[in-house]
DNA sequence: TTGAAAGCGCTAACAC
DNA sequence: GTGTTAGCGCTTTCAA
């Protein structure tokens, strides 16, 4: 069992010296043609690799990127890391990947391990419990050490950032248009509650629109879903009032299956009966009977967007580039709920 | 904006030399009270944090694991490795993730970046392309060095490794034995091609509960969806034929929902003209409708048990454990389509 | 054309 | 109780 080979080995066993096959390795015009295919003759039996770790050091570049995401299991998570991927990988960046699991704690564990040494830049999403407590010190931080960080989807208000955003409200807005004009009036809602800034944003568009069209929404067709406690029995309530809506836009894919499921369990036909409008990428909604028409998220084009931005600023580290915002357009995929 | 501070700052800043300052954070009895807390207490307030690259190369310890799988866009794999995370990361351990897109290629370029100093151990998944070449000598080279690896659902065949598999083929016996305790005698499976070995061994199971209960396939029935080509039209011909099963075995959950949403096109009845059983740990199943009974694949805990045994390697390097196969068993998880 | 030396940030054996 | 030194693996002046 052949141990790992490095320059010193090499070096010993070609009897020359390290600073002689690092370059020969480079195929640097140093060293003669005869050396050099020497060394990299033995280099390639052995398949020898420079070490990792000793480069970035060396270097003050790691060829990593971190990424920091609430969870994977997640279809439109794991489609945005699936878009970083690509675009990192197109450009020989590796991932760290760590999950915040949607806690503050977490989340500054991971900031502090991946900013010190591991990758030359960062993109994430951050974690609901920063959102809820406002607690964004540990970013503020980095942004005034101008480490290389760029935000995705959820992100931290009122700080000169780099952010890939989703244009919610103009999603939002697009759902509720799309019930209306399929002729839907009595218009429900099931979102987040208030410190889930993009379920804000999905909800002020949505209102937006009915107002446009001269609608309101009731107080009881607006559901602010707690995700602390069960899902099904907080949308259970919207379909036991006398009244019920004949369209339901929700925030979410996971809202929209589980509104499908109670509707039908109830006895009422989707489409013809009431609409269901979700707000996703995932795959849950073409699998649904019927299908779900849904406002589309591109969480792929997301993270590979932000993962371009993010490479720019680390090539360009010293340039004072202006901050960037990237609204990711949303627009409507028309299936069989609407 | 305060630049990163490292020991060598604190070190002149505080009048100290860099070993001081050094064993003071780790609390040495060596330093006395007072140096100790001063530097504490600036290493502190400056976010101090030790660089991962200079610690790893110092102690040839990573503090990361690597981890290969095919993609992530997929429920069993993201699941897969939130069990890797989870106890990963209670171990002080972080994660390289990378993807092989199935590549043989790209599976060789990523073994070979992880394992140059990146990362203490590594988890993978085999790509489909290297065990349809049968092309392993990557990691025969990493086993031949001891290096810590342990394999994940695909394994290469052959060779002595640690690995988490599922029972595949008692997985397909189950379903097998669902089908027919539910009734079902005409069944029909919907599986992969021959160098895929899960779906070999699921309908090698699935054949065995067959032949105990005196039934056989009729050729017609055994589709070998090859997912190079369209996969509806494929599964779509075994509902063309004059005669039709009346149980279908689909040996993952995208063929089980594929078959689902055809037969319900062509008006059959699922549960009661003809049921589906699919093989998974998805998502979807819970959302369509009818529901799909499955046979869970359990990934979370795969991931988990397989971090442990590498683990449990890298902590005891150079002692000669014995390879180990943990087999994850399954079960039938009855939901409303059989 | 080749090699010696210094240093990326850290630690540990060994002085003092 | 504190400091010096060497070295993890690599690259890059600078000297030979």
């Amino acid at each position: 069992m052949p141990k790992k080979v490095n320059i010193k080995t090499i070096a010993s066993e070609l009897g020359v010296s390290p600073s002689t096959v690092s370059k020969a390795l480079k195929d640097s015009h140093e060293i003669s043609e005869e050396t050099r295919s020497k060394i990299q003759a033995y280099a390639k039996f052995y398949h020898y690799k420079p070490n990792t770790l000793a480069l970035g050091l060396r270097n003050q570049k790691t060829m990593a990127l971190g990424v920091i995401v609430p969870e994977i299991v997640h279809h439109f998570f794991s489609r945005v890391i699936s878009g970083i991927e690509n675009t990192a990988s197109q450009n020989d960046y590796n991932l760290m990947i760590c999950l915040s699991k949607d806690q503050l704690s977490k989340e500054i564990q991971n900031i502090d391990m991946l900013t010190n040494g591991s990758v030359d830049g960062l993109l994430v999403t951050v974690a609901k419990e920063s959102l809820e407590k406002c607690n964004f010190e540990h970013f503020e931080r980095l942004i005034a050490q101008d480490f290389p960080i760029v935000f995705l989807d959820r992100v931290p208000p009122n700080l000169q950032i780099d952010k890939v955003i989703i244009d919610d409200s103009a999603g939002g807005y697009k759902a509720a248009k799309h019930l209306i004009e399929k002729g839907y009036r009595k218009l429900a809602i099931l979102t987040t509650p208030q410190h889930v800034t993009v379920g804000v944003d999905r909800e002020m568009g949505f209102l937006k629109a009915l107002k446009e069209s001269g609608l309101t929404i009731y107080p009881k067709f607006d559901i602010k879903v707690n995700e602390n406690e069960p899902i099904d029995s907080q949308i259970e309530k919207l379909f036991s009032q006398k009244e019920l809506p004949d369209g339901i836009f929700a925030v979410n894919e996971n809202y929209a299956s589980i509104a499908l499921k109670i509707a039908q369990k109830r006895g009422l036909k989707v489409p013809d009966d009431i609409a269901i409008i979700g707000f996703t990428d995932g795959l849950i909604s073409k699998t649904t009977n019927p299908t779900l028409t849904t406002v589309a998220q591109h969480g792929y084009t997301m993270g590979s967007q932000a993962t371009e931005i993010l490479l720019n600023r680390i090539y360009n580290k010293n340039e004072a580039i202006p901050n960037q915002t990237i609204v990711i357009s949303t627009n409507v995929v028309e299936r069989e709920s609407t």
